[in-house]
DNA sequence: TGAAAAAGTTGAGTCGTTGCACTTATTGAG
DNA sequence: CTCAATAAGTGCAACGACTCAACTTTTTCA
């Protein structure tokens, strides 16, 4: 448990930002951010979401309340890390998709690959703790679902583009607004990848339908 | 601006419980229930949403605050009619849908004619400024998409024992799901017919290569 | 060295929401 | 008709997330 959140990134997908801090200052921001996100998460998975107060976090941390919030937009964002690159990888993932992939079928790939990638942990019992305690806490689910479709106009310029479709087409912004929805879908299904197969089935014919080669 | 949250049926649909109180007392509680709505929503369209307590609420209808909430669950559902049955029109646009039509094809045409059926209103200032109100307050905003989805789960059954599949396919859920989905996309752009078109366009094209007649 | 900038603290306050103990009005059964 | 059960409503105190304003301390850098 030696990283901020080092469980969230795997949830939301891989955005962690890497910018060593320079100076003094900046070191010590930084470690008090640390040193609450890990006091938060120990908090949060000893006794649940919702019977951990901020207090209890900043007491934990030894800074005031203040502090906390100045660090940290609300209580949700102490468990997420930031996604920066996320946007970027999702671009990526269409743009730079290998040739002969289809636009639904690379988003397929790269969707399903960033929500199981957790599953290389599964034998972890705190990380088994720590997903089973953001899909049962509502604030947190919605957190979780809020950041990951934040991306969803740059998704759909993406899209537009490798399609060669007008930057605010209508089947392009669907198609950017289902895939991302897929995330609920395979999250609740027990089969992840044989859920992401059939909702991208229905999104991949119908993509193919009106856009013959992309 | 006689009913309670008179607009609110025409964002979700048609959802308004009519049964008649019988007593007294329940004669009352309907009142002081619809006086608190009314005081709320007058009070909302005049100084926006976040600019009112519940006290102040609370006070216009002449009531304290704790009376408030065992009418209302919070503060959000001052601003929205029940939407007892919402379940019950989506399940039977796909059931009672007329032959020959398809399940998505049905279904494209409740929710638009759900969704959109406040047009009706446009001309009454008070209800664009509602609806404008509800769009650009995030907490309304997801309290009603909340709302909608809601029935996600026996939309899934329905689409499922309409096509003759298994209770759970992951076909069904899918489609459930991308069907809610597109109230988003719908509300959004200007133009909700087309883009209702577009996003069921590749539903349909996609819902037909897996399930030929139906 | 000295002053601007930024991190942190303290304490009071807002707002939504709940719990508790209480009063009052309505109801239905004897 | 009466009385006890039921349910609406009240007032108040409290909690938890979050904000604000005024202030201290630390770090930076010219």
């Amino acid at each position: 448990m030696q990283r901020l959140n080092f469980f969230s990134r795997f949830i939301l997908g891989y955005g962690v930002r890497v910018t060593e801090p320079t100076g003094r200052r900046e070191r010590k921001k930084a470690q008090t951010r640390q040193s609450l996100a890990d006091a938060a998460l120990e908090l949060f998975l000893d006794r649940g979401y919702d019977q951990v107060g901020v207090k209890d976090i900043a007491d934990a941390a030894d800074v005031s309340v203040t502090t906390l919030f100045k660090h940290f937009s609300g209580k949700e964002a102490l468990v997420f890390d930031q996604d920066d690159d996320l946007e970027a990888a999702l671009v990526s993932a269409v743009r730079d998709r290998t040739p002969g992939t289809s636009i639904p079928q690379a988003l397929r790939e790269h969707i399903l690959l960033n929500q199981t990638r957790f599953a290389v942990h599964a034998t972890d019992p705190r990380f088994a703790d720590f997903t089973r305690m953001v899909q049962e806490t509502p604030a947190l689910r919605d957190y979780a679902h809020r950041m990951w479709t934040r991306h969803e106009a740059a998704l759909a310029r993406a899209i537009a583009e490798a399609a060669g479709a007008p930057e605010d087409d209508l089947g392009c912004a669907a198609l950017a607004h289902f895939a991302l929805e897929t995330r609920g879908l395979i999250l609740r299904h027990a089969e992840p990848s044989r859920a992401a197969d059939e909702a991208f089935a229905l999104l991949e014919h119908g993509w193919a339908a009106s856009h013959p080669a992309s």
